[in-house]
DNA sequence: AGTGAGGCTAAGCGCTTGCTCACCGGCATG
DNA sequence: CATGCCGGTGAGCAAGCGCTTAGCCTCACT
């Protein structure tokens, strides 16, 4: 009952469709162990337990305790990465889809900073072949925040010297939220979204 | 001479007087390690090897493993506090201040990224006494930085409706820069400071 | 020359780790 | 009712971990 307490209180959206039900209760114990203690601190011992099964169980449905962080890394990218695209490709003005990329991106990173906090420090234990396909998707990532900041020059609604380094500045910005929100703490995601918005669109200068 | 080419090579000042060499090596082995792989990922054996001497002679100088850490926490902090403070009581305007501050503090933070990523993400694995006493010297940070924006606040040359967060984002986009910047990389510690004082600027809202 | 302290090592202890393997119960199917 | 399979367990292996201990070498000081 512990574990169905933890697997009901902490499980995003993203993990609904981890199938069968033992590999998703697997998982989503992966993520709290790693996000409180880190990868090489968590033993297969605490996820198995987490998930209120023996240790035995965990290889049944995963390759390898690495296996295991491949999966929510990549799961984690990918719907990060479908935030900052979903805006560089969306409708309106570059400082509208700007605003929109970093509350939203922010937002998950706060609502869901025990999955963020794995997926954005724990790349490290990754695998060399995954720790690769991960990079790939970061880069994408970057690109897809500069392009946005490029096309908010190229309308003169911006106002940026150096367009890769504030790009990667507000993107990095918006990463460190998973390190220090705490959801207990003074602000919701929802005012953490709205206040970086606002700073990202000074950064660029647009107008305002 | 692996050792003595690893001990020049990556050396900051913050390590001059720890002594006697022998500990002093042993500690800029730690946050090599550290760093490339993090505190639980790190073996003695490792930490030892790098500083080419047996693993048991690290406990002729340091009680355990994560006294180390703590050492290296302990300085990484104090240096990183006495710029944030001496900017907060330094001379001159809001505005420059706060300029000097970031600047000095992204410096840092990119030219000695190894130790930063210790300093910066290895709290986790602190004990419990020693983990209170380095909050705390955060919390100070934290303190120094919103202070700053206080007062441009107060004497009208700041515009910030959250002071609290936009403090806290700027340290934060500061802090990050231990986690993404690369010595290889486009940009030279230098830039990336000059680069974020103007951002941290806009970010306040300071007259430009 | 003799001595004691400090810095260091080789060996290894006790324990935990990631992972395996022989085995088992429940259940859909012939 | 027999069978095969899926998802699970209990016990445990080999390896590696943090750390200790007994003893050695060096060298300042008498």
């Amino acid at each position: 009952m512990d574990a169905e307490a933890k697997n009901t209180e902490g499980t995003p959206e993203a993990w609904r469709d981890v199938t069968p039900d033992a590999a998703r209760r697997l998982m989503t114990a992966a993520v709290h162990a790693f996000a409180e203690r880190g990868y090489h601190a968590t033993t297969t011992r605490d996820i198995a337990g987490r998930a209120g099964m023996s240790p035995a169980a965990l290889y049944i449905h995963y390759k390898t305790k690495e296996e295991l962080l491949y999966q929510i890394s990549k799961v984690g990218h990918r719907f990060a990465l479908d935030i900052l695209e979903g805006a560089r490709d969306g409708a309106g003005t570059p400082a509208e889809r700007l605003a929109h990329a970093v509350r939203a991106f922010v937002r998950w990173h706060a609502e869901h900073h025990t999955t963020a906090r794995v997926v954005q420090y724990e790349l490290g234990a990754l695998a060399e072949d995954h720790a690769a396909e991960i990079t790939a998707m970061r880069r994408a990532s970057d690109g897809a925040v500069r392009a946005i900041v490029e096309d908010g020059v190229k309308a003169g609604d911006f106002d940026v010297a150096d367009v890769r380094g504030t790009a990667v500045a507000v993107l990095s910005l918006c990463i460190d939220v998973a390190r220090w929100f705490n959801p207990h703490g003074r602000s919701t995601p929802d005012e953490v979204g709205e206040l970086y918005a606002g700073l990202a669109l000074r950064m660029v200068g647009a107008a305002g």
